[in-house]
DNA sequence: GCCCTACCTGTACAAAAGTACAATGTATGT
DNA sequence: ACATACATTGTACTTTTGTACAGGTAGGGC
């Protein structure tokens, strides 16, 4: 089984040759010599230091070559990952997934089967048995906020300032702030970038904590 | 690793056998001993001749074991798979499954994957992608971004901090900033929450400016 | 060679954002 | 009357974010 990686820095990370001695490594896909089309090949492709607009043609392409294609991402998006996924890849993962993982992914896509993280395994299947209601989903959270804080934490998922909200709402800038930590205390996030993520229903990832 | 199959009529199918020689079987998931918890095991429901509203909770105690759980059916329900996934599956396929697909799928869901029918796969991503608005197309001014600046821009966008961003990318704080300072430019927007709902797609307001 | 761009970093500073601790007033229900 | 939840604001402080000004490197095009 050859396995080629794609990246258009053309270099290999050390994790690639950990995880597949032999692998190779092409900074384009037109490099990817015709001997190799058939089924004993895989293709990874590096969309990290891609531009979005490219990533979904790029592994279109790759994949109509036949063989199944691992799409990685610096920065895990799910409705991207969906787009990748429909657009022919049989597996998704981060550019930094270890020797073992990649392997892990490996045997599956060669297998036939479909990778991706469990959050979004989960997230998938979550949207999936919701084919009914066109309804965006709720965030039921919200229902924990005081109507005052409710106002406060829309205000934020629109992009205003504490200055803002406080002219809008005519209360001091202090106050905005007294609201604003107990929002983030209710709702488990850390800052306001967070809360207006979570007020509009867009997932977070968490590196740290 | 072992596979156990289990089957309320207790008794083992010839293509299993074909599949895996060394398959047990089993009439209740409660006769699968202890001794067998743990990765080494994927267990195998027959659901054919289950009663409907069994199925999903049994699939849910067999998974909550920790090994993986393919559930087999004898009559393809769109919906039903999509039940039985959430609630633990990773592979679902037909009861009738030919020995040198069972291996596949063994393959798979012992490697973390997820296994279901092609066709299952396109329906799944259809309506996943159609329930999930892309982030992809819509917002054009991303393009004025440099490679570097966009990986920033989407980790703004998922809620990362700072440090968090030059963790990831393996750069200054200071250098985060400077990119963020250009994106700000770029894309008109004064500071990180905008810049995030900006590339989430959500619209804001400025009061002020 | 030179110019340009992208990329990276430093010091320093200003401006927000966020927290800790404390207090007042106003409803509401028991 | 009392307890409780909510809304409001103050002082003071730490942390994070964002800007200004200055520089350094590497690669590509002319």
């Amino acid at each position: 089984m050859v396995r080629i990686f794609i990246c258009s820095l053309g270099r290999l990370r050390e994790r690639w040759i950990l995880a597949f001695p032999d692998a190779h490594v092409v900074s384009d896909l037109t490099e990817v010599g015709e001997q190799h089309s058939g089924g004993a090949l895989s293709l990874w492709l590096d969309l990290s230091s891609m531009h979005r607009d490219l990533r979904l043609e790029s592994v279109a392409a790759a994949s109509s070559r036949g063989s199944p294609v691992v799409a990685m991402m610096g920065v895990p998006d799910e409705a991207e990952a969906f787009g990748l996924l429909q657009a022919g890849a049989q597996g998704y993962c981060h550019v930094k997934a270890g020797p073992e993982q990649l392997r892990e992914i490996a045997t599956v896509v060669e297998h036939g089967g479909l990778w991706m993280p469990p959050n979004l395994v989960q997230r998938f299947l979550a949207v999936s048995t919701r084919v009914i209601p066109s309804s965006m989903p709720e965030v039921p959270e919200l229902n924990q906020l005081t109507s005052r804080e409710l106002m406060v934490a829309e205000q934020v998922a629109h992009g205003a300032s504490n200055r803002e909200i406080a002219l809008a709402l005519e209360i001091t800038e202090r106050t905005v702030k007294a609201h604003i930590s107990a929002i983030f205390d209710k709702l488990g996030v850390r800052d306001r970038v967070q809360l207006a993520l979570k007020v509009n229903n867009i997932p977070t990832y968490n590196t740290l904590n």
